[in-house]
RNA sequence: GGGGCUGUAGCUCAAUUGGGAGAGCGCCUCCCUUGCACGGAGGAGGUCAGGGGUUCGAAUCCCCUCAGCUCCA
């Protein structure tokens, strides 16, 4: 049976069992931050748990893409992997343990074919309901086990929540692949036991105090992995030898001239090159690029990861994109997301293994540096703070240091280095643990009012409408309940039929008020709960409202309208990107606020001047033909077949709202937002801005209607001005600048020129103007204004003409005393500092000033005293001459 | 989210306690030569990432912002 055939079974089986098979959800977790990447089928599943939402039916199948980054150094070895399928049915308050194990045990055996006395089940000890259900579908007693809280209960997940015993199915796979000891069972660290299926019996809510309360309606949470039971399944030691991998490994031989199954560190090598390649491929085509930090951080580590195991295979070249290439073939009639994105994938793939074999050349150099200063210092070990540091700071792995350092007879001091892990580890989480409780905070301060927030009634009718009548459902204040509120309050409140947009999808939400005959609240925003309900913020202007009181609700409709025309800008955009640039350029978020727009998209190359000039013809030319705007609510299935442009990150009910902008439609999205009715009321866009956030990521800044109107005025008007400052028409202005500028430059080198004619005529005659003082000869001498290099030029020559000299000049330039000070190299040798001479100086005129001994600067604050400074210099050098001078060496 | 490092000519990088912005490669012109990274002379090219502060004076010190690299979560 091919893994293929696993998959297929299974969602068939459990739809014959009433089950409703819901798509696998992306691996970037729908409006969860607490998650990094989906982990468990469970992840789409727990909002239909927590009640927060209503399920699509009561019985749920599916197979879900997983990635887990917990252990991830354990890749390689039979059983861990990164990225992993999951095959999982879910009771939500509907059937519980015993249809739950005879269904388990009724797929393995009948349908899966697995020999019975292959299979062991563990239970949680004392779930005896359990125990009982596996002896009823006839399970030998001997070959149930009961394991404790680690290995038999589940959750909850934090300190509270829904949580439950669990109970597992294990296959065994023969006592030749396991430790031999006699007490190897299940759960046993070596290989022979694989679980491959968890039932966990959501029957428990745990409070915060650790008790547990059992749930009025338990659920059921099953999880099987499709690697494992493949492997199972097809008689295989290990998922690497199932038909999931063996055309991932037959590539990466095939590359690297190597055998599989040869050698054991070569064996190990091959499998984390294909199972990281698989999780490449997974987490580009969801939407996850390289970064430093988050999921893009787990993409970059384990890309790496995968391109120096390749290197160890001898893959000197680039040659991860092959592999994520041979996974969007094996796996693209499953996860058709990989072939839309494939070229995505293997660009991205390139550009990051070759910036990482870039990274290592650099490390290259370092480590070099460092291996010779250490033997230079008669030192054999690598100090483990510097081989952190080329971990930590340049990201050049230590097991490559000590593979480098040992050809050249060195060592390095790995427990140290273990050390300084640990302590970076430490602070990360020390601060993290901060954050979270941070977090905590402020979401329990909105949780008790939002989080699980549900009301009966209540109905968006936005799309239509901008006012209606309706009641107030709630009135929430500090995140209390109330029952009515007065004037000057700040409040939340939730009406049962509102026009007010709720911020999502990018487009904020809507302000106005909501007036009732004894009061009014000015709403100043609009959110939505976690569950989807539409919550008004504001403040009660007049009177006071209650709950139960009928209302008039009205939204500022220019507002909205300014939001509408940037919003349908957006999918015009979209659009006109995919034309100029190409296809596969897809939405990676977006802002839309009444003043403009921000949208990010993905895209690898640059975005040439004319290509924006194109896009936004384009996106003007589409406005000018005033394409109608229509909405319609289809099946999740009907969209996903018209292809209709799906943001990656969102979630969507069984049907969706799709908007097509023109006939036929040239721009299709699923989107909730608000658009106007026809392209025409754009009026115009102006792109403000466009650049690179990130690898292949850009962002666009823009602006439509009224506010591309101020701009297109307030751009004109500008030149205008600098029309006019330049006496001419705006068309000539670049002209006219270009000029301008040429004739600035010749101006300064002309200024300068005559500056340094000055400074030579000026050199001349104060070269009559030396004195002596003490057998020493100086020059100290007032002159025209300089700037500071031709008054440096000044002294170089006067220093070279009189060979023997100081030389002092003073100026005044801006208003401001400026010193300058040369000594001759003999003088210098003599004791005559230029930085010592020029602080006494400045010092007569209240400045300060420094420098080196042959040359120094200063400043003064008092330019009336300029000409004393100078006069004191005679005596410096005087009380110098008759003092003992300090010879130097 | 929290650390570390970096940002100077088209590229690779220098610049001692704050005191004169440089080298190599590349580019342009000329000369000498014509096989290899020829050789020689001259030249252009810089908001020292951006902003603020300290100072007589900041590439250098302090603060903020931005960008890149990197590690941890």
């Amino acid at each position: 049976m091919t893994s293929d055939e696993i998959r297929e079974v299974f969602l068939s089986f459990f739809e014959q069992k009433g089950h409703r098979v819901i798509p696998s959800s992306s691996l970037i977790p729908h409006r969860d931050t607490s998650l990094l990447l989906t982990t468990a089928g469970m992840v789409q599943i727990k909002p239909y748990f927590l009640g927060l939402q209503k399920p699509p039916g009561p019985r749920l199948a599916s197979c879900q893409k997983c990635f887990r980054t917990t252990d991830i150094d354990s890749v390689g070895n039979s059983k861990h992997l990164t990225l992993f399928e999951m095959l999982g049915n879910f009771s939500v308050g509907d059937y519980f343990k015993e249809e739950a194990i005879s269904w388990a045990w009724e797929f393995v055996i009948e349908y899966l074919k697995l020999p019975g006395e292959r299979l062991w089940i563990s239970v949680y000890l004392d779930d005896d309901a359990a125990f009982a259900c596996w002896r009823q579908v006839g399970v030998p007693a001997e070959r149930i086990l009961r394991f404790g809280e680690e290995d038999n209960f589940w959750g909850p997940t934090g300190d509270s929540g829904p949580c439950g015993p669990c109970s597992e199915i294990h296959y065994d796979h023969g006592e030749e692949f396991g430790c031999g000891r006699p007490e190897c069972k299940p759960n046993c660290e070596c290989g022979r036991f694989s679980e491959i299926w968890n039932l966990v019996f959501t029957q428990y809510n745990q409070t915060t105090d650790g008790k547990r309360i059992p749930l009025p309606k338990p659920n059921i949470n099953t999880g099987m992995g499709l690697e494992r039971t493949a492997a199972a399944v097809q008689g295989k030691p290990s998922c690497y030898e199932t038909d999931i991998f063996l055309p991932l490994i037959e590539r990466v031989t095939q590359l690297a001239g190597k055998g599989y199954g040869e050698d054991k560190d070569i064996d190990r090598a091959i499998r984390i090159v294909v199972e990281h390649s698989r999780g490449i491929a997974f987490l580009i085509a969801d939407g996850v690029l390289p970064s430093n930090e988050g999921r893009g951080y787990v993409l970059r580590r384990i890309l790496r990861r995968a391109s120096l195991f390749g290197k160890r295979l001898g893959l000197d070249r680039p040659f991860l994109s092959e592999i994520t290439t041979a996974t969007v073939s094996r796996m693209n009639q499953v996860y058709p997301e990989l072939i839309v994105n494939r070229a995505m994938i293997d660009q991205i793939t390139k550009a990051e293994e070759e910036k990482f074999i870039g990274t290592l050349e650099t490390g290259l150099t370092l480590v070099e540096e460092l291996i010779e200063e250490t033997m230079s210092q008669g030192e054999r070990s690598l100090p483990s703070e510097q081989v952190f540091r080329l971990y930590d700071t340049h990201g050049f792995p230590a097991e490559l240091t000590a593979e480098i350092a040992r050809e050249r007879g060195l060592v390095i001091d790995l427990a140290g280095f273990e050390g300084e892990m640990k302590k970076q580890q430490e602070r990360a989480r020390a601060t993290q643990k901060k954050a979270i409780q941070y977090l905590a905070g402020t979401i329990k301060g909105t949780a008790s009012v939002t989080g699980n927030l549900k009301v009966d009634r209540m109905e968006f009718i936005g799309y239509e409408t901008t006012a209606c009548r309706g009641e107030i459902v709630k009135i929430i204040v500090e995140e209390q309940d109330v029952t009515s509120v007065s004037k000057g309050s700040e409040v939340n409140i939730i009406l049962n039929k509102t026009p007010f947009y709720g911020e999502m999808g990018g487009q904020v939400g809507d302000t106005g008020k909501i007036s009732s005959q004894r009061g009014e609240v000015a709403i100043t925003s609009t959110t939505r709960s976690p569950s989807d309900v539409i919550i008004h913020h504001g403040k009660v202007v007049k009177g006071s409202i209650s709950t139960g009181d009928e209302v008039e609700a009205k939204i500022d409709v220019d507002r909205r309208l300014d939001i509408a025309r940037n919003h349908t800008a957006t999918h015009l955009l979209q659009y006109a990107l995919r034309e100029i640039l190409g296809v596969h350029v897809y939405q990676r978020g977006s802002s839309v606020e009444p003043a403009g727009f921000r949208f990010d998209f993905s895209h690898l190359a640059t975005v040439s001047e004319s290509q924006l000039s194109e896009i936004q013809g384009l996106v003007n030319e589409k406005i000018r033909q005033n394409l109608p705007v229509k909405s319609k609510l289809v099946p999740y299935d009907q969209a996903k077949a018209e292809e209709a442009i799906a943001l990656f990150e969102e979630k969507y009910g069984e049907t969706v709202r799709v908007v097509e902008i023109g006939e036929p439609a040239l721009s299709t999205e699923l989107c909730g937002g608000t658009h106007v009715k026809s392209t025409g009321e754009i009026g115009f866009f102006i792109m403000m801005s466009e650049a690179s956030i990130g690898t292949g990521l850009h962002r666009i800044e823009a602006v439509t209607g009224r506010t591309a109107e101020a701009v297109a005025e307030r751009n004109s008007a500008t030149l205008k001005s600098i029309a006019r400052e330049l006496k001419t028409v705006p068309d000539e202005v670049h002209g006219k600048v270009g000029v301008l500028v040429n004739e600035l430059e010749s101006a300064h080198k002309h200024s300068l020129w005559l500056e340094r004619e000055l400074s030579r005529k000026i050199t001349e005659s104060l070269i009559s103007q030396v004195k002596q003082a003490g057998g020493i000869t100086f020059l100290s001498a007032r002159v025209p204004p300089l700037t500071k290099s031709v008054l440096r030029e000044m002294g170089d020559i006067l220093r070279s003409k009189l060979k023997s000299a100081v030389i002092v000049l003073a100026t005044v330039y801006n208003d401001n005393p400026s010193f300058l000070a040369m000594v001759t190299p003999d003088l210098v040798a003599r004791g005559f500092y230029a930085n010592d001479i020029i602080k006494k100086v400045a010092k007569v005129a209240g400045g300060s000033g420094g420098g080196k001994s042959e040359m120094a600067q200063a400043g003064g604050k008092d330019a009336t005293r300029l000409d004393e400074a100078l006069d004191s210099v005679e005596s410096i050098i005087a009380e110098k001459t008759s003092s003992p001078v300090k010879k130097e060496d």
